[in-house]
DNA sequence: AGCACGCCGACT
DNA sequence: GTCGGCGTGCTC
């Protein structure tokens, strides 16, 4: 197979980075291709660079003068059959084209162009030097190196947070890198955690690793690339994009964090980046390691079933404690009558701020909500701002001069004078909390604290937040407001107050996950305080202290949160015990829309055994940046191929050229 | 997803 | 007469 040449006049399978399955090509003279090798072909009035599959030995469905001639061969360039397989095996698994992941592997338009290669130092020497490690550690490099060369498996490294997850991998890497030709994948579920990774890395082993993601530069694009195909890179960290790179010799995947709701991909081809990692080792036949401080539920089930290994790490790295966590609860704790509306620290939050303040400690807030206020409200007729283009209210922007926006589109509106429904001027209240309000009442209770906030809106790119980052890190900031993009991995030894302003914000998602995501998240962030030798506080404000996920991060009990979420997820048949795949439909029109979804409501797949079809229903966000939006969902049993259902239901209608069709294998949430 | 083709209304 | 907006369908 690998060796197998094509020459004049054979007809071959050539697929292309477009929304496709592979397209057939004549082999002009004097030209032998292998499979693999890139080459250049006519499309309509252009060309396109395309990657040899197989000989076409079927009749040809249709007109042969329609064939056309390959142009031309792409020199030093070339997929291995390993690859070639993963390219198949995601197309089938997430109901997409070849071609749509194709585009993926190819990464960028301007792989082909011709340039002037730029010079690289590509040596690779590193000096690693690993930390005195404990010995639950170095069990866990143990156990884990000699998963190295064995051929597929996965592990996962589940170690308490601070526990020093980071330092195992490392020397499991290192291990791996001394077999001279070998490549390793580490893989993170943010962009913005990659640039302090890189520095941690080049500390430990003294050179950078090649990097990817979606925003780096074209010419480090083109560079990369090519030094991961010839095999130069041997380490790379990347998002999950990274995937699809033309590995030479990949021998070990590490993606950290796996329980990262980042990891799924939502828009374009919607994949589970960590399932397709696991893909990616089965196939290249390598070992894949796991590493989290709270396991997704269903890695946990996969250990708990014997398809996955387990190391664990149960206590903080040197002499650091785990945190202590607090539950306020704010029906006892309601601001007072004149600052109902203004406030949303508890005095019990405030005292413990002021407490840390004095003893020079920092303190970390988290609330995971954009802007100064998520809704905008007309106090004489209660007429609500909300998006032209999607059914969503508008979030209030920055108090003064107040722009209103659209976190879906983005459209954003300046504050209108005058009510649209009752005429009335000056009326608007800017209701509840967002980042940017904390922000406001943190600076008039504390105005001598040095103060830092940290959200996407703020923190426009890289360097910003790095430099941020260094002066946490330094103890110039007392005081650190931020949304998700702190949570994640993130060590600062002097800080050791957590508060949560509101806990229960991500219970109300339309997400099945939304406990899992609310334990997780909570976990992290608390995750935060106290990774030195001062021991940590977490304060969380919620409105359901007695609930039984607060009630397991208050006593840091992962287990009783995994066995009652189990349990649950058993009875009503959600995964892992059930298979899910939705069919998410939209359009301009909505009469097309309506009718379209009668039609596959007609053919959907209902009296099989271990099969169960919902819908259509309205999505959440039922009109979305000028679409109307509806659902269907399919629940089958786990032995069941849930793509071959979802394949024979779709082929049995016609879709409409206006209304657009996606299928999420494995949907997070319902929106 | 692009991109051409063709149908139709508007405007010179 | 012809320019351009947009709905439709094809790409080997």
């Amino acid at each position: 197979m690998e060796n197998t040449v094509f020459s004049c006049n054979d007809i071959v399978k050539v697929l292309l980075p477009i929304a496709s399955e592979a397209y057939d090509y004549i082999v002009p003279e004097n030209m032998d291709v292998f499979v693999g090798d890139f080459v250049k072909v006519p499309l309509r009035n252009k060309f396109e660079v395309g990657v040899v599959l197989s000989k076409n030995i079927e009749p040809l469905g249709y007109d042969i003068s329609k064939v056309k001639t390959i142009f031309s061969k792409v020199k030093n360039y070339k997929l291995s059959v390993h690859q070639l397989e993963f390219i198949k095996k995601v197309a089938d698994y997430n109901l997409t084209f070849s071609g749509n992941i194709l585009k993926m592997v190819m990464g960028f338009d301007e792989l082909f162009d011709t340039v002037i290669p730029r010079k690289k130092n590509t040596d690779y020497n590193p000096i690693y030097v690993s930390p005195e490690l404990s010995p639950e550690q170095k069990n866990a490099t143990e156990v884990l190196s000699k998963k190295l060369g064995a051929g597929f498996s996965v592990t996962l490294l589940d170690g308490i947070t601070g526990s020093g997850k980071t330092e195992v991998y490392f020397n499991v890497i290192n291990e791996a890198l001394k077999n001279s030709d070998t490549q390793v994948l580490i893989m993170l579920p943010e962009i913005s955690l990659t640039g302090q990774f890189l520095s941690k890395f080049k500390d430990r082993f003294g050179i950078l690793p090649v990097l990817w993601h979606s925003g780096i530069t074209k010419a480090q694009r083109r560079d990369n690339w090519k030094s991961v195909m010839n095999g130069d890179a041997r380490v790379i960290v990347g998002t999950r994009s990274s995937l699809f790179l033309p590995y030479k010799n990949l021998s070990l995947i590490v993606l950290d964090e796996e329980h990262d709701g980042s990891y799924k991909q939502e828009d374009g081809v919607i994949y589970q980046g960590r399932d397709m990692a696991v893909l990616k080792a089965s196939v290249d036949k390598i070992p894949i390691i796991l590493a989290s401080a709270t396991p997704s539920i269903e890695t946990i089930n996969n250990v708990n079933l014997g398809k996955y290994g387990v190391v664990k790490l149960t206590s903080r790295f040197g002499a650091a404690v785990m945190p202590e966590i607090d539950l306020i609860d704010m029906r006892q704790n309601q601001p007072h009558k004149e600052a109902w509306g203004k406030s949303w620290l508890s005095s019990v939050l405030v005292k413990q701020i002021e407490e840390k303040l004095e003893v020079k400690e920092q303190i970390m807030l988290y609330i995971n909500r954009r802007g100064y206020a998520p809704l905008v409200l007309c106090s004489s007729c209660g007429h609500r701002l909300q998006c032209p283009n999607c059914n969503v209210y508008l979030t209030a922007h920055s108090k003064d001069d107040t722009k209103c926006c659209c976190h879906h589109c983005g459209y954003t509106v300046r504050l209108p004078k005058v009510c649209s429904k009752c005429g009335k001027e000056d009326t608007w209240a800017l209701v509840g909390p967002g980042i940017e309000r904390i922000e406001e009442e943190v600076k008039n209770r504390f105005p001598d604290a040095k103060i830092e906030t940290i959200s996407s809106d703020i923190i426009t790119s890289q360097t910003r937040l790095n430099e941020i980052i260094r002066k946490i890190s330094a103890s110039e900031v007392d005081i650190i407001i931020g949304t998700q993009i702190l949570v994640k991995g993130h060590h600062f030894p002097n800080l050791t107050l957590v508060g949560v302003v509101d806990g229960d914000m991500s219970f109300s998602s339309s997400d099945l996950r939304a406990n899992e995501n609310t334990f997780q998240l909570l976990t992290q962030v608390s995750g935060r305080a106290g990774r030195d030798v001062k021991k940590g506080r977490v304060v969380i404000q919620t409105y359901n202290p007695d609930n039984s996920v607060m009630q397991a991060i208050k006593n840091n009990d992962r287990d009783a949160f995994v066995e009652q979420e189990l349990k649950d997820r058993k009875e009503s048949l959600m995964p892992p015990f059930a298979k899910l795949g939705a069919i998410i439909l939209s359009s301009r029109n909505k009469e097309t829309l309506e009718n379209f979804c009668y039609a596959l409501k007609q053919k959907m797949p209902i009296g099989l055994d271990g099969v169960q079809a919902y819908g259509p229903i309205d999505s959440p966000l039922s009109y979305l940046k000028n679409n109307y939006r509806k659902r269907f969902l399919l629940v089958v049993d786990k032995k069941i191929h849930i793509q071959d259902i979802l394949k024979k239901w779709l082929s049995m209608v016609k879709i409409p050229s206006t209304v657009k069709l996606k299928v999420d294998v494995d949907p997070y949430n319902f929106m």
